[in-house]
DNA sequence: CGAGCGCTTGATTGAGTTCAAAAATCGTGG
DNA sequence: CCACGATTTTTGAACTCAATCAAGCGCTCG
């Protein structure tokens, strides 16, 4: 096996992948904060994910499928990360079992971490999904601007804004 | 490698998984349907994932960790699964590489597919999500009741039945 | 110092829910 | 094969939570 693995740094406001390109690589942040997001029809950014220190990101189905990505990639922080291509990425079939079985351990704790961003999404108040946030990821809550973290819980500024208010009287 | 898989059926409306209970098997339906949902604190259900033929369900976190689920199961139709427990699924560490690229590839799908569903969610309007149900899954829309699909959608029947008036209107 | 960004506040609007009840459809036993 | 009860779907009115709109405050950084 080779080891095909590069290293490239972003300046904070990097746009990374933009929607309709296809996505050429996959990332795995090293150090610093990207974010997907898609722009929907009346122009409001929502964020899929955030990837801080050792999460990856990419638009799986545009890099596996070459095909137009749905998603765009930007760095929210000055940010450090290894990325590999597909060409790499497809020689995955020659790697070891050892290698693939640790590939599936990733891919199972993302199918889980994206299920219980579906399940809070259909069935809790942006208030208890503001509060899961702040649980569940501490130390994001401290980096990111409010409007970042309204965008991924699916409420606008504003209204994390009164969400904040009412929890703070208490 | 033994083949440690095995078959079971299931009758409509029998309740496979309760929440709070530690899920002992991955399904794969073979015939029929299964659904997963959660109940949430006002007690409305929510359709995390319909597996007709060939889709597998489980809640993972759970059979994979095994701690109490999240997540119900049930069949919405006379349903013959293949499954496979814990054991046997921990196991997979000794498959040959060939399957556990498969093991990769069925993986990556379930995440591309969620990933669009958190997109829609987080992106488009009850309609948006109706339009683009049917076009996704045309198979589903006949067979299912309306409300499951509105459930899965995350809008209520009574709103999605004035959806499809709306858009009747053509 | 001023421009721009991020956050807050409040007034208004609107998409979707809730509630209640009628109409349609399904399924099961006689 | 029909009848009747149960479930599903439709309808409409009242309501509610969150979005939109608009304005103002406080920081920072250029």
């Amino acid at each position: 096996m080779t080891n095909e693995i590069k290293i490239k740094q972003f300046k904070k406001g990097t746009e990374i992948l933009r929607a309709g390109e296809v996505s050429k690589y996959c990332f795995k942040v090293l150090k610093g904060c990207l974010k997907s997001f898609t722009i929907d029809k009346s122009g409001k950014e929502n964020i899929i994910q955030f990837a801080p220190e050792d999460w990856w990101i990419s638009d799986l189905d545009s890099f596996i499928n070459e095909k137009p990505s749905e998603l765009y990639i930007s760095a929210l922080e000055d940010t450090e990360v290894a990325y590999i291509n597909k060409v790499d990425y497809d020689n995955f079939k020659n790697l070891s079992s050892a290698d693939l079985f640790e590939e599936v351990k990733i891919l199972t704790k993302n199918i889980v971490w994206q299920n219980k961003r579906l399940i809070l999404l259909l069935g809790s108040t942006g208030e208890e999904r503001y509060i899961n946030f702040i649980q569940t990821y501490p130390k994001l809550y401290e980096r990111l601007p409010l409007k970042m973290i309204a965008s991924y819980i699916g409420v606008t500024p504003e209204h994390l804004s009164s969400i904040r208010k009412q929890l703070s009287r208490k």
